[in-house]
DNA sequence: GCCTTATAATTAACAAGTTAAATAATTCGG
DNA sequence: CCGAATTATTTAACTTGTTAATTATAAGGC
């Protein structure tokens, strides 16, 4: 008789993960899109709405893209006048993104379709579950991420 | 008065799933890594394992991948002889994939460290926890997934 | 004050995600 | 049969993910 075929393919972690993003996603990249943001773009103009001005690294922990691509994402925005970029005065190393009158504007215009797309989707998917769903994945995050670096 | 903030930031559905998502693909990407293969090419490796021969049209459904990163992914696989492309003899449109011998030698390779990742997410989160976790996914994706198109 | 080391950000290089367009083969109506 | 519509796959163009290397500034030891 043969070894144990691996885990049943269709059921790995990260694919139930992937699948369950990519359907609620699917509900908000035409939106995001019709107003000429990517999801990640996205994700970046409302951190920086929401924290004001920011050193980038930060801005990375609190959008959850790599620095990498945050920088192409900034230098994009930038370039749209979504953004403004500047040195920190005490150390030039350092560098504070904050979000501009336009990208405000732009927030300002997809904040209520955004809205309404989370509500449809608690509708469809039940708060309850929703609900739980976070807590789980919080719970799961948590007790896999590496026993913290201090 | 302002009007109320978007709903905090940091709860957000897609990146609740994305982190968690990273949680675990954290502990599979090194291993996958230093035997020479993304999480995408082993996700194809491993479904054409399962499957044998296949359309690649369902192999994109099976690993949850779109055809055009397929399309690409195939022919770095196949150009590493670690699978095989042919013309299906009825409709000259399709293609059909199957893993080579180096491909199941390399899946034989890899299969016991992933299944020992597995194991050690399993019991770092809980397997109770990841159960659950699995069921409010599906639940959750499939309330939020198209009427279906039939 | 130098020289090493550390830190913040960017760039590089390659793989993959996303949408649209192009290719190629098949099916179908007449 | 033949040309229009369909279907399967690939290619194109742009953005992002991932790891490693590079650049620029700051901090520390001597």
């Amino acid at each position: 008789m043969s070894r144990a075929p691996l885990r049943d393919f269709s059921h790995s972690l990260p694919m139930a993960l992937l699948r369950a993003r990519e359907a609620v996603m699917s509900r908000f990249r035409p939106m995001l899109r019709a107003h000429g943001v990517t999801e990640q773009q996205w994700r970046v103009l409302r951190a920086l709405e929401d924290s004001g001005e920011i050193e980038i690294s930060r801005l990375a922990e609190r959008s959850f893209i790599l620095m990498p691509s945050l920088s192409r994402i900034l230098r994009n925005l930038e370039g749209r006048d979504l953004i403004t970029r500047r040195a920190a005065a005490a150390d030039q190393r350092r560098v504070l993104a904050a979000i501009s009158p336009k990208g405000l504007e732009l927030v300002g215009d997809v904040a209520p379709h955004s809205e309404a797309n989370y509500a449809a989707i608690a509708e469809a998917a039940g708060e309850d579950n929703i609900a739980q769903l976070y807590g789980l994945l919080d719970q799961v995050t948590k007790s896999l991420e590496p026993p913290s670096k201090d």
